[in-house]
DNA sequence: GTGAAAGCGCTAACAA
DNA sequence: TTGTTAGCGCTTTCAC
């Protein structure tokens, strides 16, 4: 069946109930303003035909899509090899879901992938765009800027070309790595290493900043530099071995970075907790529950950020502001964080 | 800048070049037989415009979209838990972006969506649709015959309404488990239990087909049903150790689970591969070389799988047969599947 | 409350 | 080679 027999238009809707185009457009659109026995056969006309109205007509003239892109600044491996990301999207999908918009999924890999995306945002498919995982020199928020969507920032942006004023969601990075050192010092540890992330991206930043609100007067040599991989943990915790082995504590800048922590720690014959006590950041439970010891971590609501950043974004779309900032005023949102001890700290 | 001042459009383009509609369409769209003076007349009053095609309307006309519809039946939870999802989407985002086409993800929670995605799909809002994960009693392939888009299935599909022909490509799910099983037999265990995926998907069915293929006369108690889980898993390694503690090897559906499976061996003081040796499924990279012992399992390339689809999905739809079809005659691809030894069997 | 008619921005015959 | 002209299928004033 259906054959190459294009879907039915509302034109052939309109003919089976009788009507005229319009009465059929405002009963599919909600049915206000039309007698019930009319609205019954359209409906039923619609039923019959199996009409799904053309959604690229319907966008040309009312200018919405329903649809809103995700941007995911990261080669695919790490997209999703991070259950981060996961997390997060399954927030914005709960959400957009929520209001009948469609996720668009963008994954820049790298320097050409740039214009493809700021191509496809000005093309006019979304109404509007959830950014992540950007980094300092990413020239991403310019051309989303000059594409002229309605944006809403994963994570703080690094500041760049006149994003100034952009809305964005992010958890307390500086206060979280704050209250993990606190946590070890808690603990009686005294000599508190840190592994950052990426320190092109702000959270790691931000996370190595709040450590040195509470050890800046540590020796600088306890911190050692990750990249929120697993392999980068391991790299950086040998390094931190070797200058240092007298530390009694890490505070890694991520879950994932710190599996790669735990194994270095048990080939070199130390004991965690015991010997050396490791805290996270994120509470990735398939990751910080799994490990061996289980993880103690800084926990942030990573799903329930996404979740937020979708409904920033839709809210400011409802809210009509025509231009490109969803919640005038409000520029950055910041959740909280929590330590989850668990056994390894 | 760009306030709400709409974006401009082919009109304003032409009368900035002074030429018609027509000639700057062309232009933008290949510019084949247009003047070179012109053509670079209309160019630059492209770019001084910051012109971007309105893919609305476009696709009113042409009928095409430019994006492939990726459908998880599967809720959010699993699809971003399991790195299979993962790399199969990697697979085919890659294809996908070499064509210029965007990827749009539709997660299919539970029976609502059915509808919202069927809706979507008959929208017009993409070129084809690559459906992963479907159950037995899925009710998504017909919705998705119904729709009239091109398809391509990722796993062999359960046999349902009038998808008979259906194009999916597959691993050889039944293949890898005699290969799997004929590891452990060769290993010189005798006593070789399996642990099954969710039985109501075709891979987890072909995988126990194939167990039996070759443990045909085995005591049926060795067989336990998980359901591709850690979690499931370890219930189903519990179950196992209660039915038959004189087990000497396990082959487990998914590495996925057997993450479990270790921990259940571990804690019962079985020791991997001495006393219990283990095979997985999959070669999910991060996980089978992460486990202690690292995991000796069956390589399937799931990323390829992806790249594969998309490419039969393109293929088909460039082919431009105009049905659903988009490799005629051919309806499914298998994959061939390898051994991958390191430490568990 | 309902219908007629005018476009939304673009492509694709067809003329010139 | 270039321009003119119809629509693609829908929403939305504006009359009736």
């Amino acid at each position: 069946m259906t054959e190459t027999a294009s879907r039915p238009t509302l034109e052939a809707v309109a003919a089976r109930a009788g009507v005229s185009r319009a009465t059929v457009s405002r009963v599919v659109n909600g049915g206000d303003g039309v007698r019930e026995p009319l609205a019954e056969r359209v409906r039923r006309a619609v039923e019959e035909l199996g009409y799904v109205p053309n959604q690229a007509a319907r966008s040309l003239v009312t200018r919405r899509h329903d649809a809103v892109a995700v941007v995911i600044a990261e080669p695919e491996t790490r997209v999703f090899a991070d259950p981060f990301f996961a997390l997060q999207l399954r927030g914005i999908s709960k959400e957009l879901t929520a209001h009948d918009s469609q996720l668009v999924l963008l994954l820049t890999e790298g320097r050409d992938d740039h214009a493809r995306v700021a191509r496809y945002l000005a093309g006019g498919h979304v109404d509007g765009a959830l950014v992540f995982s950007l980094h300092l020199d990413d020239p991403l928020p310019g051309l989303i800027h000059g594409a002229g969507v309605p944006t809403v920032f994963g994570g703080r942006p690094g500041w760049g070309d006149g994003v100034r004023e952009a809305v964005y969601v992010d958890c307390d990075n500086r206060g979280g790595a704050r209250q993990a050192v606190r946590h070890l010092l808690g603990l009686g540890r005294t000599r508190v290493a840190h592994i950052t992330g990426a320190l092109d991206q702000t959270s790691a930043v931000d996370r190595l900043d709040g450590y040195r609100d509470v050890m800046g007067d540590a020796d600088p040599a306890l911190v050692a530099q990750g990249d929120f991989t697993p392999s980068g943990g391991e790299r950086a915790m040998r390094e931190l071995l070797e200058r240092r082995p007298d530390l009694d504590a890490v505070f890694v800048a991520n879950d994932l970075s710190a599996l790669g922590v735990l194994r270095v720690l048990r080939e070199a014959g130390r004991r965690v907790p015991e010997d050396v006590a490791v805290i996270g950041f994120d509470d990735m439970l398939p990751i910080a529950e799994q490990t061996e010891p289980p993880l103690t971590t800084v926990r942030q609501d990573i799903e329930d950020m996404g979740r937020l950043m979708a409904r920033l974004l839709i809210g400011g779309l409802e809210g009509g502001s025509a231009g490109k900032d969803p919640v005038p005023g409000r520029s950055g949102v910041v959740l909280p964080t929590t330590v989850v001890r668990r056994a390894s700290a």
